[in-house]
DNA sequence: GGTCATTAATGACCATAGTCATATTTAAGC
DNA sequence: GCTTAAATATGACTATGGTCATTAATGACC
């Protein structure tokens, strides 16, 4: 690695780092660009040749975070429990590493969403974001496959509608969590909704 | 009402309409305050004598198209059809609603949640957003409790539990149905999950 | 080790959301 | 209809995200 690149990543690790801790210490909304430049010891506008604009960090983020997410799951993924289990463990598994970082979590959720919208103009990076949730349906739906082929799920139903609506229970306990400024437990009560979606409401 | 009331609330009707249409033609980020007042022929200042914010306007397009919803909705909860069908009846409408006007609605849903955040300062305007999914949920928890009584519902199942998976289904299918250009119908992908929630997907 | 093209850093500059001291308008009391 | 206090409107001003023409650093090539 040439000084170049070797200078280049480390100013981005720098303002990646300094970025990271400001928006835990004062919030994204309170942390200025310009502070962010400071501490670095950057001029403002190399901030912006790193990262296009102060929203976009949180992809980063948030693609570190879900990289790191993904990585434990692989070694889950392999054991051989019943596909409930699995699926179970899988976003169970999700919910608890999440629940590691509730302050930086929030912000990724509330604020990345119109990155989302905003990317939307350019076309290349279009599914930032909502690919990853393609992602963890896809897996839910393998591991419905399996239970399907084990005889732990009914064959008639459509695994595509049953995956999204197990990811949808997920995504939702994930939301009323970050909303709830209390403690409950984000993985305890997505355990309940599962149950609740494998065994069915009806008489 | 005294003149000067009727002058006020003529003055906020002009900005809440204006800034709908231009919302509309142009999208919320490239719509400037400034364009808003000059077309209401009023100063800058004035604009935050009404509202506290560019975003917070949001909040009352929302408020106006939820009040709506709920009244359509009113009638329909007065029938007697079996709860799964209200239910779903509940939910469709809804769904059947939001088609009419995706483009605000995705303004809606994708900036307003960074308000929601904002307003946790604000202990006065707390749950504002966050409210109405509350009341979605006790609606629905409402017609499952008249379902269980009518023996179309198992009796064992925690009730809360069960609203809330079945806003979660619902929230969803929003979202996916926004992120998705292609005319996917939000109501029928809906429908489907609520059928999949009554059944189960154990065997 | 000097030349030059490429890449990165810089900070003055712009656009726009939001503030606030001041000016104007309204209406109540006389 | 005059006076005055309260409500409302105003626009110059501030703060901050983001741009871009200019300057500086780097390394390939001779």
């Amino acid at each position: 690695m040439s000084l170049r690149e070797k200078k280049k990543q480390e100013t981005r690790d720098r303002i990646f780092e300094i970025s990271g801790r400001l928006f835990r210490e004062k919030g994204f909304e309170n942390t200025t660009v310009d502070e962010i430049t400071q501490e670095a010891g950057i001029a403002k506008g190399t901030f912006f040749n790193y990262f296009p604009t102060k929203e976009s960090l949180l992809l980063y983020f948030r693609e570190s975070k879900e990289e790191l997410v993904f990585n434990i799951l692989g070694s889950q993924m392999a054991t051989n429990a019943p596909a409930k289990e699995k699926i179970k463990n899988f976003l169970v598994l999700l919910a608890e590493n999440y629940e590691k970082d509730k302050a930086l979590l929030r912000m990724l959720f509330f604020e990345h969403r119109r990155l989302v919208m905003a990317s939307g103009q350019h076309p290349d990076r279009k599914q930032h974001g909502h690919g990853n949730q393609l992602r963890f349906i896809s897996i839910i739906r393998d591991l419905l496959k399996e239970g399907v082929e084990n005889g732990e799920i009914k064959e008639r139903i459509d695994l595509q509608v049953a995956s999204e609506t197990l990811h949808a229970v997920y995504f939702h306990s994930l939301m009323m969590w970050m909303h709830s400024d209390t403690d409950n437990s984000f993985s305890r009560d997505l355990s309940a909704k599962i149950d609740l979606v494998f065994e069915g409401i009806g008489e």
